[in-house]
DNA sequence: ACTATTTCCTGGATGC
DNA sequence: TGCATCCAGGAAATAG
């Protein structure tokens, strides 16, 4: 179940083994895929581009691509019907929002390449992405595979299918809600002013936080001294900071535990590296709270399982 | 405009 | 051993 860290690490991984790879050709599977794009469309987006940069946006995986067929093949250029998008102006880069990523920034030619689609993934609940040798036996549940020119593949599994696959042209996804590792306090305050739903249903809308799932709420909560259950506009401005605080704090923690090892994840299909944090109260029900022994209360909100401790949490 | 609930999906765990 | 049932959970859809 990857949360925030967890997308982070492994994009991070990615980043490191398919960045500057050219994607030479798609497979898509069966019908009722987890696409969010039509699968031609998801198809031709991502045929003979190659790819910038990886990174995370709350927890989607976002691959910045760039069309492949300008100085290196030329039989690409003949044969990839896509003049249209590749003559299409670069985007005014006026305002200072433009993200251009590093290796676009660092590139020596004269002319800038502009990232021209994203391909945009969402692990759901069991999504794997895989880098392996077409050898390699093809998992159950593989949805999608993705050629590259350096003879390795790039593989979308998911078993439980809670997984997204998109593409969108450049600038169009923009997930809703703020970064909690990029924000401040003045911009995280101001999420629950007015909102009587439970503070634990507020950490989980992507709309207002990105990137915090179950686990890393329940965690953020129990270290902020506050109940899930919380009304959201009820808590005070200085245990708001202290939410803040826990939040970052949990997250940081998670990311520098599964980055040192996890570093080799996306090859493998295991879990290593994931939730090498050690849970306080999530997953604890009934055992002793790790500060008063309290035994750890266990109540469903949102249809979330959702663990406190009574005693040190109000 | 919000908030709450239901739905999707499969593998693993549990119970009889 | 085998089979049914339940549960996990992100986010979109639906209902209130």
């Amino acid at each position: 179940m990857p949360e925030l860290p967890e997308v982070e690490t492994i994009a991070r991984g990615l980043a490191k083994r398919v960045t500057g790879e050219v994607i030479e050709s798609i497979w898509l599977g069966e019908k009722p895929e987890p696409l969010k794009s039509p699968a031609s469309e998801i198809a031709a987006a991502l045929e003979s581009t190659r790819i910038l940069t990886v990174r995370r946006i709350g927890k989607h995986i976002v691959f910045d691509l760039i069309r492949n067929d300008k100085r290196n093949n030329n039989n690409n250029v003949e044969r990839a019907p896509s003049p249209a998008i590749r003559r299409q102006p670069k985007p005014p880069r006026k305002g200072s929002k433009l993200r251009l990523p590093q290796a676009a920034r660092t590139e020596p030619d004269e002319s800038i390449p502009a990232v021209q689609s994203q391909f945009i993934v969402h692990l759901g609940m069991t999504g794997r992405l895989q880098v392996c040798d077409p050898e390699s036996e093809i998992l159950k549940h593989t949805h999608a595979i993705l050629k590259l020119a350096s003879g390795r593949e790039l593989r979308f599994v998911d078993p439980r299918r809670f997984g997204r696959l998109s593409v969108a042209p450049t600038g169009d996804f923009a997930a809703a809600g703020i970064e909690p590792l990029e924000a401040d306090l003045d911009r995280f305050t101001p999420l629950f002013r007015n909102r009587k739903t439970p503070i634990k249903s507020a950490l989980l809308n992507q709309k207002l936080l990105r990137g915090v799932g179950n686990i890393y709420a329940d965690e953020s909560l129990f270290r902020a001294g506050i109940r899930p259950r919380r009304r959201a506009s009820t808590i005070t401005r200085d245990q708001l900071a202290k939410l803040f605080i826990a939040i970052q704090e949990v997250l940081r923690e998670a990311i520098s535990l599964g980055g040192s090892s996890i570093s080799d994840y996306v090859d493998a299909d295991g879990e290593e590296g994931f939730f090498q944090l050690q849970h306080r109260v999530y997953g604890r029900e009934a055992q002793p709270c790790l500060v008063c022994k309290t035994p750890i209360k266990r109540i469903v909100i949102a249809g979330r399982s959702s663990h406190y401790c009574p005693k040190c949490q109000k």
